[in-house]
DNA sequence: GCAAATTAATGATTTATTCAAG
DNA sequence: CTTGAATAAATCATTAATTTGC
């Protein structure tokens, strides 16, 4: 059942900064990361995660990804922390019945006074467009007129490995209207390069079933990669 | 109760091809898709999503994350189509009790045989690493050793607005360890540049109750944004 | 027949869940 | 056991179909 996983693959040509698989905080990282969270950043912008990763790499190599997760999952986790810690606080409710003198977490809650929360007394200026922000989820908010639209915020986004990889005939390679945050993460694909499936087991791997009612209709461009030996 | 939404935004320097908001595919676009989809693939990599993008971008613009979504969407909607019918066969055959006479769609099914599914009778030679795909999820296939790990696939990404942006004294812009695929988003955030938030009614958006129980420690490095204006 | 109003599809985001390394 | 990483599910929002009134 286990697959052969190669015990420490050749990476790709880095010094020799960190072989470990995945991002390793420092303690500062962690601090700046989490005081920006304290102001109130749940979600950064492209420009945010640029800004936040460019200031952490001095205290450590770091990519944008990194920034990006630890976004999500600190969100996440504080909020499931405080589900169940809000969940707790009824339960204590329910057994004792007295007055609920202090209000411990209020769990969907996003009114916060100016006063900042946590020990991080902190006070970061939000400089470039990093730093004080309204959540785009409660309602909405929409403060200026200069946005474009009240929420759409990140993508996803899939990296190229730095193996060699054709030029590729598209344009956007590194406009000014994109940029790349994240490495390389080779699917669990068949990296075959097209020689070793003859007509024996292809095993075209529908797993939904095929129902389109729609398109009989034959296209021009079956095989657009080009490399259609017969 | 009507946000004023503007009849006809500028956009930014754009032809004319679409001030639309979101892609919208063309036909061949689709077909192409839908093609790839029936022969097995789910979720590709980044390489196959720039070559898909590359070759998709002839029959109309498109981006990278327009694939990606593409993917995405229709992999979890052709999900729950077939659940929605699963649910409908077995319902049906609550009611009339003969012996079920063609299985409709096998739910979580996998297996396919060497023949093409659907109306697409094209067989694409998955040229430079696009094409016949195991899935990776059902459980474990890992074909080759050439690969890294069974599952890793693909990122998240923010990307940055081509608006004015600072030159960002990171290093990441062009690396060729990744590549940027998706456009910009600007955020529900407070764009304001810093200068109108006095001290009234900052409203620091503290959602999630701020408790971290371990670095009180006060850094050196809040501001690491420069803009330090006391 | 066309255009405003409604509904259906589907592209785009966000959130929740899961996996696995340290 | 914590937490970074990845994927899937749920949700939102916009565009295309479709309907309806003139």
């Amino acid at each position: 059942m286990e697959e052969e996983k190669p015990p420490s693959p050749p990476s790709s040509s880095l010094p020799a900064a960190s072989p470990s698989s995945r991002w390793n905080p420092t303690k500062e990282q962690i601090a700046i990361l989490e005081g920006l969270y304290w102001q109130g950043i749940r979600t950064p912008t492209a420009d945010q995660i640029q800004h936040i990763t460019g200031k952490l790499r001095e205290y450590g190599s770091i990519e944008g990804k990194n920034v990006f997760y630890w976004f999500q999952n600190h969100k996440a986790r504080q909020r499931q922390k405080q589900k169940q810690e809000s969940f707790a606080y009824f339960s204590r409710l329910l057994h004792r019945h007295p007055p609920p003198p202090p209000p411990p977490p209020p769990p969907p809650a996003i009114s916060c006074s100016n006063v900042l929360c946590a020990p991080f007394c902190l006070r970061v200026p939000q400089v470039e467009g990093v730093g004080l922000y309204k959540p785009q989820y409660p309602h909405v908010y929409l403060t200026g007129g200069a946005m474009k639209r009240p929420l759409p915020e990140l993508q996803r986004m899939e990296m190229a490995s730095n193996k060699t990889l054709e030029p590729i005939s598209s344009t956007d390679q590194c406009s000014n209207e994109t940029l790349q945050l994240f490495p390389l993460h080779p699917t669990g694909i068949m990296e075959k390069t097209g020689s070793s499936l003859s007509s024996s087991s292809i095993e075209t791997q529908c797993n939904e079933e095929g129902q389109d009612e729609e398109g009989c209709e034959i296209l021009p461009f079956f095989n657009f990669f080009g490399d259609n030996r017969s």
